[in-house]
RNA sequence: GGUUCCGUCGUCUAGUGGUCUAGGACGUCUGGUUCUCAUCCAGAAAAUCGCGGGUUCGACUCCCGCCGGAAUCACCA
């Protein structure tokens, strides 16, 4: 069975540098009918943020990755918490002691500066198995645990990247346990993975570059490899770095908040260093849990571009409007709409996104793009005068046309959008105006908005009394 | 600096020796959809496939060299 696992550490926000890694193990696990494990790696106690963990539970509900043994919902190989685990960490410390592969260091760190010191002067490369203490004491709490390495050179597959090799120049004495006691990444990850029986190790390059010093560390711990997977880089929109907290990698719950849905994002950010060979573009998570492959994940870093996002946003919007109904997107848009929109009815909310939707980028941009539905706007007589359909018209001329306007509405028997289109066709017909003068007139003068769905449509949701009434006050305003 | 990885339109990518005069998508531009904005539709511009050598009848695709970029070299993960 296949066991894939995300394991972050709860130092902060996540950004959609670091979620990919949770999607792409998610997809292999669901994929395979295999299980997906939530491991929070909270050994550096320095930088451990508190609630950072129910933020990393957050998100990944939002995204719909469920984990299938993690906090909440537990399983048979907890704790899911690297700083519950104290006890099997050392246990296995032990074992290498034992073993003579792994030894207490008493070196301070000040005397290690020196030895790096000294190599970068002699323009040499810093290994500190070269510096290894004469004295080895008994391993103790406050002395840290060093692997002692034994060099050689590794050969191995990475499912993504391809055959890869080493030599013993990388391969080095790193610290397995901290002076404080506490495990190094390098260290835990190795024991709990093997612990927990997961199948494939997938995380970021970055780690590519260690993966001999792990290697060896499987080896004198006598454990199988893993199947490892290193996942590319998401680049900063600038520069050529990957993207970091710096770049202004905004966090997932800000997206979130920005009207960003968890379809757009998960498809975004799945098919951002992966596609499944077709010109297929949009995909649901069902679809990516059917298509997945690690062979098709990239190679090379992939630029995160926020434009491409926002088109996908849009897609999404619509997509599920269409396939899912309206209510369904609906739901989604609480907390989006504008203040004034508070008295009013779900009914009258759908009914203005069922007019609006196709216009939206993100959720957010309801608040801007729906206020006239809701409250009177401001009428604001330049920004009428200086339309470049009504620039040429005379006050008296405009406001003899609202006032037919007015006199043909009020006529009108049915108040929905076929009857309005025909009302508005025939006052073409009797003003001899142009769409493009008369229309303008008539949307500006009810929405004073930059822009607003057909005119129709627009006065219909509206209805009658509030179409006319707005005509009325333009009227005697000008 | 050592080690490792990467290199096709501005961006994400298709491409596994001939079907590539390099395809799609985002973005940009043009036109259409009785008004605006958007959706949708049609179309355009945009990549001498990092560079230079080979191998081959033939290379974006294989080999070598170079250049460029990135990652890593912590008692951080």
């Amino acid at each position: 069975m296949i066991v894939t696992r995300f394991a972050p550490s709860p130092t902060g926000y996540i950004h959609i540098g670091n979620v990919r890694s949770a999607i792409y193990p998610y997809l292999l696990a669901r994929q395979n009918d295999g299980k997906m494990i939530l491991r929070i790696e909270d050994t550096d106690r320095v930088r451990y943020v508190e609630g950072a963990t129910e933020l990393i539970e957050d998100v990944l509900k939002w995204l719909g990755l469920d984990w299938d043994e993690g906090p909440i919902v537990g399983g048979n190989h907890g704790p899911y918490f690297q700083s519950e685990r104290m006890e099997i960490y050392h246990e296995w410390a032990r074992k290498l002691i034992e073993s003579g592969r792994a030894y207490a260091d008493p070196t301070s760190p000040e005397q290690i500066e020196e030895y790096r010191k000294k190599c970068n002067t002699n323009k040499t490369p810093f290994l500190y198995r070269n510096f290894r203490p004469k004295e080895i004491p008994e391993w103790q709490p406050g002395i840290p645990l060093r692997f002692k390495a034994e060099p050689k050179n590794y050969e191995w597959h990475d499912e993504v990247m391809g055959d890869m090799h080493a030599g013993p120049e990388v391969q080095d004495d790193i610290i397995l346990i901290k002076k404080d006691g506490y495990p190094t990444y390098n260290f835990a990850h190795i024991v709990d993975d093997a612990e927990m029986g997961v199948t494939h190790v997938m995380r970021g390059v970055e780690y590519l570059s260690s993966t001999p010093n792990y290697l060896a560390i499987y080896e004198a711990l006598g454990l199988n490899r893993p199947k490892l997977v290193s996942l590319p880089h998401i680049l900063a929109p600038s520069g050529n770095k990957k993207l970091g907290k710096r770049d202004g990698a905004k966090s997932v719950t800000e997206y979130r908040s920005d009207g960003i849905l968890a379809e757009a994002m998960l498809n975004y950010l799945a098919c951002l260093g992966w596609n499944d060979g077709t010109e297929k573009e949009i995909y649901s998570k069902d679809e990516l849990i059917e298509k997945f492959s690690l062979d098709r994940i990239q190679t090379s870093g992939a630029r995160y571009d926020e434009t491409k996002l926002l088109w996908m946003n849009g897609q999404w919007i619509r997509k599920i409007f269409d396939e899912q109904g309206p209510e369904s997107l609906l739901a989604r848009t609480e907390g989006f709409w504008p203040d004034v929109a508070k008295e009013h009815s779900p009914k009258y909310k759908l009914k203005v996104l069922s007019i609006i939707y196709d216009r939206l980028k993100t959720l957010a941009d309801l608040r801007e793009m729906s206020t006239y539905f809701f409250s009177d706007p401001e009428i604001d007589l330049d920004f009428l005068i200086n339309n470049k359909f009504i620039k040429k018209m005379s006050e008296a001329e405009i406001e003899d046309l609202i006032k037919s306007a007015v006199q043909k509405l009020s006529k009108v028997d049915s108040w929905d959008a076929d009857s309005l289109q025909q009302a508005l066709n025939e006052l073409l017909v009797e003003t001899g105006k142009k769409p493009a003068e008369l229309f303008s007139l008539i949307r500006i003068a009810i929405s004073f908005a930059p822009f607003s769905p057909a005119l129709n449509l627009t006065m219909e949701v509206m209805g009658r009394e509030t179409t006319l009434a707005r005509l009325n006050a333009v009227a005697s305003a000008i």
